[in-house]
DNA sequence: ATTTCTCCGATTGTTCAACAATCCGACGAT
DNA sequence: ATCGTCGGATTGTTGAACAATCGGAGAAAT
């Protein structure tokens, strides 16, 4: 170790960290900027990124990329093959039920943890969304509509560690099935479900909602498997 | 995109990557050597790791070190302050109750699900790996013997990443309690639960299982809230 | 024609040196 | 004792360089 009282500086340190001005690294705006070109659909799986072009595009040094990349990479948005380069993370055999094994571990958790009035009102919030995104024949808003449904039920446990690893695994999720939200309907399907879910929630029978939500997922992860040939 | 037969060239690339004898990149091989470090005890809390001290210590540039940082990082086990530096993560206010929170998701939706005869007999492995430690007065084997339980529990699940969600909780854990494991008898009274449980699993009752796990996580948790302040 | 071999270009992995920006602590002025 | 100010130290970022490695193009061999 270095100092002994060390203690005394960060705790310093965690004061100031909660009011400073967020003034992200570089390297941060690069990975930031890449996030949303993967969310966007622009880098689509399996595209391969190269160091150098993304530098001179963005402006920015190749080491400053290498720093973004082992970011995306923590986050699986992008796969390293050494020496080789990075590529947009692909699907794979498994991955499916990979991810609706986690969702299916964190967010049936959190539901049947309740929460606090105002966290459940965020679910009823995100579920308004919906609706008023379905009104207005809006997809795209429906989509996302949706992801803040699930992020908000994952944020009843008020636990930063599971916002982040839902977060995570919500931006896997746009990734891999970026393809699918152009089919038209396919969230409309859900809304519903939702409804029933925060009904449930509102009304404290936990056990109730969170079995419906179980069901809910297992009956999605049996869609995207359809759609998705693995 | 790029090309449009990335799909090809990704397909082989993962059929390489499984035969390919793994040699690290000294990026990561310098954070493996921070990572045993850390988990040994003698990079404690709070501790400041100056990136030139590190470079020169172990030999690699400045900039390696920078990218070691951003995988540790990203598993929590340090924190950057910007244009500080880069700390051991302090354990802070609900740290605590937060990675139980974690931990009771996915363990107790692990155990839930049940698992394969050879998975079963992993954990079976890990109690009497346990017993064996305490047998021989051996501390140090029984934390481990520990940790290993409940990583069998959650690769129940068969889910890379739930396991790797639970190698950095664990990871973190180690890094957090260390003092902990001092004591010497800390781990000695886990050992019927963990017998319990994995005898439960074993005969197929999962509810059961699921229960005993989930009041086991509470104790400790409230075990260590005592020992620790926060 | 298909396979194998060899070589070349391109990209990554890593290092080094430099500089601006920032922070911390010490010193000094009020 | 409080407040500025300054200087040293460390980080953030860049640019350039070089070895290692990979993939593909073409030549050679069957």
């Amino acid at each position: 170790m270095t100092t002994p009282d060390a203690a005394a500086g960060s705790a310093l340190g965690a004061a100031a960290a909660r009011l400073r001005v967020a003034v992200p690294s570089v390297a941060d705006r690069v990975a930031a900027e890449l996030r949303l070109q993967l969310a966007e659909g622009l880098l689509l799986p399996g595209a391969r990124l190269t160091e150098s072009t993304i530098a001179e595009d963005l402006g920015v040094s190749r080491n400053t990329v290498r720093e973004a990349f082992a970011e995306l990479a923590a986050e699986r948005l992008v796969v390293r093959h050494p020496n080789r380069g990075v590529f947009v993370a692909r699907l794979e055999a498994g991955d499916i039920h990979d991810v609706y094994t986690v969702r299916r571990a964190i967010e049936v958790s959190a539901i049947r943890g309740g929460g606090s009035p105002e966290r459940v009102a965020a679910v009823r919030a995100a579920v308004e969304e919906g609706k008023a995104a379905a009104a207005a024949n809006d997809e795209e808003g429906l989509g996302s509509a949706n992801q803040h449904f699930h992020g908000a039920i994952v944020a009843l446990a008020g636990s930063r560690r599971l916002d982040t690893i839902m977060s995570q695994v919500l931006a896997e999720m746009r990734l891999f099935f970026h393809k699918a939200t152009v089919d038209a309907h396919f969230y409309r399907g859900y809304l519903p479900d939702n409804e029933e879910i925060c009904t449930a929630l509102e009304a404290g029978d936990l056990d109730r909602a969170g079995e419906l939500l179980l069901a809910y997922l297992n009956r999605s992860e049996e869609r995207q498997a359809a759609v998705h040939g693995a």
